[in-house]
DNA sequence: CCCACACTCACACAATGATGTGACTTACAA
DNA sequence: TTGTAAGTCACATCATTGTGTGAGTGTGGG
């Protein structure tokens, strides 16, 4: 049977605060743990109220949502915290990523967005607008195109569809997947991996995907 | 007045080349620049067509996605990349997104949704599946809210015993293996394989043996 | 004292993987 | 031409893994 996701909500605004505190509150499945008008408290607010999910409004007075943030993560970190802001600000953007947030959502967003967003953030997702997506998209590092790219033929003497699925196979693929993916069948599948695990000597998916890392067959 | 939206498709698999060539070109908006089964001529490629958004395969023999998508940027910064793939655990979603990926969608999307993914990365957005949303949030290193703070508790706090059967995995060892080696049932193995399934968030044994070679959990 | 959690074990059923055997096509080189 | 290797597919059978459910023990903290 499946328990009520219990959801804390962080906003100064007053009017706000109440107006999610009833959306929430009437939602089925959902369940209002609190509805507070700042984050000074987090971590004993955390622990008297066991929420799963945290709205957390990004601008309170006192002390920032992005603080607040860190130590509910510090002291609840299976907590899934959403941020919600009026700006996409790119600096806020980063500090909260970088603090742990599981959500970046624009206070605009429609309740019915927001009740979605909850779901998402539960099903181990990571709701967040487009616009910040492509910004969040944008702070990783690029790595410059690898030079002397070795072509590299496989160290291994495994021919190019075996290396490719060993490949899958340390991705975690099963058999299925592979065969989905490469558009093969089962048995095909199964043909391969069993002149791997001879090329390889071993005899099973883990040992193969242990060797494979270890010796940078991929 | 708009220019279509000129798309370009790297899938190796020709049936499914087919059929996102066929979905493209039958939309208003949309043009099909071309539909390519490797990406091993990427710079001639980008510019003899001059797509403005590129759905590129993550797995194709010869070159990966992620080196064509490496190159795409190199000569054309801006060219809207969208990478494809079939299942999204995945750990080259972060190479993809280094390389600069613009969006990353399951080749199980619908084709509506495909179509709006091309409309939003050309807006400046970044589709993505929530689950690799999520991921891309974990990617971000995470700043301890106390300076300094590598008192260490297990990297992805697993038990010892949990770690102890981790590393055995690691090893290629069976269940079997493990039940004698440590000297406890075969159900009792089987129950801490899954606590550790459900801490590193993974459904199989190569699943979990990659995440902890990767990670470094050994 | 009670609760949470690590650790242990059991049973059952479904899903997947491992192995053997055999076969057909294509490509390439001896 | 013939042999070898890659790549494809099929069928059968057994072993192993994955999952759900339940439960007993011990330990440490509130």
């Amino acid at each position: 049977m499946e328990k009520n996701t219990r959801v804390l909500i962080y906003e100064d605004n007053t009017d706000l605060r109440a107006s999610l505190s009833q959306l929430l509150a009437g939602t089925p499945g959902l369940e209002l743990a609190g509805a507070l008008g700042n984050c000074t408290q987090t971590e004993t607010d955390i622990s008297r109220l066991r929420p799963d999910v945290v709205l957390m409004d990004i601008d309170m007075p006192g002390m920032t949502g992005i603080e607040g943030l860190r130590r509910i993560k510090s002291v609840s970190p299976g907590v899934s915290v959403v941020m919600l802001t009026v700006f996409e600000d790119n600096d806020r953007v980063f500090d909260a990523i970088c603090a742990g947030a599981d959500g970046y959502l624009l206070k605009k967003t429609p309740p019915v967005k927001l009740l979605d967003a909850i779901s998402e953030v539960r099903a181990g997702g990571a709701p967040m607008t487009p616009a910040i997506a492509r910004q969040v998209l944008k702070l990783f590092p690029r790595t410059p195109p690898k030079a002397a790219a070795p072509p590299e033929d496989s160290p291994a003497n495994l021919s190019a569809r075996e290396q490719e699925v060993l490949n899958l196979l340390v991705e975690g693929y099963s058999y299925k997947m592979i065969a989905a993916d490469r558009g093969i069948s089962l048995d095909t599948v199964r043909s391969h991996i069993k002149k791997i695990y001879e090329k390889l000597h071993v005899r099973s998916m883990t040992e193969a995907v242990s060797k494979a890392l270890r010796q940078g067959l991929t």
